[in-house]
DNA sequence: TTCAGATTTAGACACTTGTATAAGCAATAG
DNA sequence: CTATTGCTTATACAAGTGTCTAAATCTGAA
């Protein structure tokens, strides 16, 4: 990403984001993710190709953007709980309720793209790092005798097969099973 | 794939494929993925582009074909101990072989490439994707009380975890210390 | 050895990509 | 109000991509 999001955007650069990020969201629940070019993207929003460039490396960086957008609505509250071990838990909770919250757009998404192909695969590798980064510091693995890496990459990759199997493969379960899977197949009760 | 991997292939295209598979392996240890055009695979295998196009998509259709190469050290005798409970063990044990004779290629690939980059994804993929089909037919779930295809999901997520962390992350590990990670990962015992 | 069917190849096509330059415009500090 | 700074944009460039044609070449079965 060239745009730096740390420091605040000046209005124009907020329009700008906002237009080439609504603009791919769209694309996306319309065809598949090769077909988009960059030059369709400046079209349809209205901006040069130098522009775009100002932005965003290519489009990968620009479908990142979107996932953070997306993900924005869970890291408001950032601060809240960490350090306890049932970090896990409630953040398994919020990305279900993205997740669910974004179910059209990710249905209409797996119309067009693979479900093992790049665009899918950005998408639940942006969210894996977001829990993973979280978990490596707020949880203590100290009971199950692993590396505290490796356990909190196993939690992490946990926590978004049970998405992806309930939101992208559409096996639908409400949290109370959910969260039933997320404990069977972690055996929490080892370290919470 | 273009070409059809199931029919047993004439000399000529024998001679094809392991050109080009040969060229982009040894491109893989000097250059990042993106800095490989299809133009460079094809004036170092000394075949014109009409002929890459005839067996391969574009160049992640033929780094996929490599991975099969390298797969196919293990692939030979699928066949013994299918249906077995202790399918997944034997399965780790013979990725852990193929990663370890691959060592120098990883370390080479991940000089040039990202860790989660496109490239090094494609590779893990590849081969969660063999782990997961041998282990949805050959395992017998119903203790866990899961569901299976979920369940096959974890394990070869959790096989490929183990195999990262050793060999793609560096954190050296012999088989005994490999296998204690995988069975504490796993909780092996509710199930073999 | 021959020959029909399959593969390979040269060349061209329309298109995308990422970068670079210089001119234009807008916002801010003095 | 204006000078300066920084972002936007028009345009051009060298390179790559994937597809298509028709001619050349190979190959395997008779």
């Amino acid at each position: 990403m060239k745009y730096d999001l740390t420091k605040k955007p000046t209005r124009g650069a907020q329009r700008t984001l906002a237009s080439f990020s609504t603009t791919m969201i769209n694309l996306l629940s319309k065809e598949p993710f090769e077909k988009i070019s960059v030059n369709k993207i400046c079209n349809i929003s209205n901006f040069p190709r130098a522009t775009f460039y100002n932005y965003f490396d290519d489009k990968f960086d620009l479908v990142d953007y979107c996932w953070y957008v997306i993900a924005q609505e869970i890291e408001v509250d950032k601060v809240t709980e960490l350090k306890s071990n049932k970090t896990l838990i409630i953040y398994f909770d919020r990305l279900y309720d993205v997740f669910k919250d974004n179910q059209p757009l990710l249905d209409n998404i797996l119309l067009y793209n693979d479900f093992s192909g790049q665009l899918v695969n950005s998408f639940v590798n942006y969210f894996k790092n977001t829990v993973q980064e979280i978990l490596e510091q707020s949880i203590d693995y100290s009971k199950t005798g692993l590396p505290v890496e490796l356990m909190a990459d196993h939690c992490s990759e946990t926590v978004i097969l049970v998405l992806k199997w309930i939101f992208l493969k559409r096996h639908d379960a409400d949290k109370k099973l959910a969260h039933e899977y997320l404990e069977k197949l972690l055996n929490l009760d080892q370290f919470i």
